[in-house]
RNA sequence: GGACAGGUGGCCGAGUGGUUAAAGGCAGCAGACUGUAAAUCUGCCCGCGCAAGCGUACGCUGGUUCGAAUCCAGCCCUGUCCA
């Protein structure tokens, strides 16, 4: 799926589809990179540390640089930084995150692995992606070895400079010396792959161009070897927060941390304004079509709110999840009803008090926040508003309820 | 190792002995208005309890006091400067 409407001034495929969706903020030479993509395929790489048992979707953007890496005839390689994850990046943290154990690590990967299987093509032809562990090598990286090979080659005065480096410094926030080597890391990285794979391209958001730069830097320095680096723009919402940031956590791709209604339920709530971006970041729709989706107006642009939570749904979650979320939706909203998808709730023999009802269903995060809500008219059973925190909901044998926090959250209730 | 500054609720940040469950802001949730959007306005925003009320909470541990986030001691952690 590979649309050519362009303009980009770029030869390559790659470099044409990045630009065009939306996926391009900085190379790091890009007519080389153009006229290589161009001429033959590309191994490029991503990383990822395995900092939770499932990515998000403020990873969403690096996963699809890699499917449009393939899309576009190259090779994508999945790094899952086992052993980086170990040392901790501080590019855009503010603070120093805990240490992971080796334990929770192995977790982690076995929970991330799933996500890419789903967006990218595993396989052995030319272009198959393939996922490979860091700690592979780096754990088995002596000290002084590591020392001799790649210690010559990064300067103090340089490392000091990179945003990763700064942004602690000058916010007087401590930066260990375990984070600081995080960009060698991933640099000897980069050494890695390239001489292992001819990996020459590493991907990654806005925030790892140093780290990014200096891992050409070390293959240049180290086997004169030409690679490259592309990042994308650091996406974020119009109303200024960060992808993947609801509070009750992020928006997690996997469906054991995020039930996939509510993952299809955060894309149809985008943003107007967000919806033609999402559109090409997120999803393989040919772009005249998202140009006609963006451009409806008022209420109309709900429909390709729709489009969108169904796209990126199917994507991550697969198309019946798409579907039955889709159906969920509509029943709830537009039917007023009760779709299938919702969470449900066993109310047992002898009936749940309101309060505990919408505090299992994570509605409410305790029987005092439960109580301020029915008190403030927001809490509705089958349509008809609450307001007696001592209520018990009991079901006859057979029925189901409907309970409502507010216009979004519903679940069905059952004896 | 020394001097100095600091560690407050999800975050930022007031607060230096008592009406302080702790100002204010942000984030969040809900109500109104809408289109399951945005903006705006309003309310809420530690836990338990139907409630009176109770329990926890200002880095940690002790102490002084009728009473401490606020005073004292020791410890832990962070930053800046010095060595």
């Amino acid at each position: 799926m590979t649309e050519t409407t362009t303009d980009s001034g770029f030869k390559s495929e790659l470099l044409r589809l990045l630009s065009t969706r939306g996926h391009l903020h900085q190379i790091t030479d890009a007519g080389a990179l153009d006229a290589l993509a161009a001429k033959q395929v590309v191994t490029g790489y991503v990383g990822f540390d395995p900092t939770a048992p499932s990515l998000h979707i403020g990873n969403l953007a690096s996963i699809m640089l890699l499917r449009r890496l393939q899309q576009a005839g190259h090779r994508p390689i999945v790094i899952m930084g086992g052993g980086t994850a170990k040392v901790g990046d501080p590019s855009g943290k503010d603070e120093t995150r805990q240490m992971m154990t080796e334990e929770r690590l192995a977790t982690n990967i076995a929970g991330i692995k799933g996500s890419f299987e789903r967006m990218l093509r595993f396989d052995d032809s030319e272009t198959g992606a393939f996922l490979i562990n860091n700690d592979d090598w780096l754990s088995e990286l002596g000290y002084i070895e590591m020392l001799r090979t790649v210690g010559p080659h990064f300067t103090i005065n340089r490392m000091m400079t990179f945003d990763s480096v700064k942004l602690r410094l000058d916010r007087e926030q401590p930066l260990s010396f375990l984070e600081f080597n995080y960009m060698i890391m991933q640099a000897y990285d980069f050494l890695v792959l390239a001489r292992d794979y001819d990996c020459r391209l590493q991907l990654g958001g806005s925030d790892q161009w140093g780290n990014i730069v200096n891992g050409i830097e070390l293959n240049r320095r180290i086997d004169a070897r030409e690679t490259y680096g592309f990042t994308a723009p650091l996406i974020t919402r119009a109303d200024g927060a960060k992808m993947g940031k609801s509070v009750d956590g992020a928006i997690w791709l996997n469906e054991d941390q995020l039930p996939a209604y509510d993952f299809w339920q955060y894309w149809r709530n985008t943003d107007d304004r967000d919806v033609g971006k999402f559109l090409r970041l997120f999803t393989d729709l040919p772009l005249d079509e998202i140009a006609r989706l963006e451009a409806l107006e008022g209420a109309e642009i709900n429909a390709a709110k729709e489009v969108l939570a169904n796209e990126v749904t199917t994507l991550v979650r697969g198309p019946e999840a798409a579907q039955t979320a889709q159906a969920t939706a509509r029943d709830t909203f537009a039917g007023g009803g009760a779709g299938e998808d919702l969470p449900t709730l066993s109310l047992g023999q002898e009936g749940l008090r309101v309060g505990a009802a919408l505090t299992q269903l994570g509605f409410t995060a305790s029987g005092g926040e439960a109580k301020r809500k029915l008190a403030e008219g927001a809490v509705k059973l089958d349509g008809e508003t609450l307001k007696d925190p001592g209520f018990v909901i009991t079901a006859p044998e057979g029925a189901s309820l409907k309970l409502s926090l507010g216009k979004k959250k519903h679940a069905i209730l059952t004896r």
